[in-house]
DNA sequence: GACTCGTGCGACACCATGTCGTACATTGGT
DNA sequence: ACCAATGTACGACATGGTGTCGCACGAGTC
């Protein structure tokens, strides 16, 4: 039920993979650690392998040279970190801590009234 | 600008506090720990102590013995963690996260509502 | 066959976390 | 004044996640 976290480098990861949809390890490693060829060619197979074991990515076998791809997007990690958050810290509501912020004015108007049309259009 | 967070035994610590407003360490060992006295007062104690030097408590020393109490709600906790998650997952927006979940139905109705008449309310 | 490139993974250092033990201070009872 | 009990402060440790690196192996090219 409960989805596992993306750390930081791994986050970098997904972010390219959300961007591009199918990416050598190699393309991953020239975004991330450019300049570097030596060390980070063994880092980077390592956060794709840890990835792909935390069930992010998927690993395309066909190729000599494997081709990765996010499993989950960007939102839907989101919105599960979203809900893990709740379920933790306010009973798995997000009320509680958008009210506060809303009372401590630190939602921008242009964002109230973004999620404002969500909530609206969001069913009847 | 950026908080830190609470680790699993740290937030069992901040929702007594969140709870009771002023207590001991026995009192809070009391909770987490029923039954052990031995060990459990070396752990309480620098739980506390972290907490405090993470600044989310304060320690009155007033007495010999000391008062907890928390310097954050936990409203203004989710609050934030919520902002850092948007900032580092979604460009500081709630809302694609938000249109993840109400599109994937993952939402219930009454929360849905209940999150509406919070914007609606907040509003200038 | 030697070179290059990629994969797979062992190994490591680092840090946060949760736990425990202990030294020391303070208090209350007698 | 002394002792037992209680509390504080903190060193120490095991554990687990993370980011990194190196190396062995396999496949392809010249």
């Amino acid at each position: 039920m409960t989805m596992e976290s993306l750390a930081n480098a791994e986050l970098a990861v997904m972010e390219l993979l959300w961007e591009t949809e199918k990416m050598t390890a190699r393309q991953i490693r020239e975004q991330l650690y450019p300049g570097q060829l030596r060390s980070a060619n063994g880092t980077v197979q390592r956060l794709l392998q840890r990835l792909e074991k935390k069930g992010f990515i998927e690993k395309d076998r066909g190729l000599p040279v494997h081709l990765f791809r996010a499993m989950i997007s960007r939102e839907a990690y989101a919105g599960n970190q979203l809900k893990s958050l709740a379920q933790r810290l306010t009973g798995g509501s997000l009320a509680p801590a958008l009210t506060h912020l809303i009372d401590e004015k630190e939602l921008s108007r242009s964002e109230i009234r973004r999620l404002r049309d969500i909530l609206d259009g969001g069913k009847g």
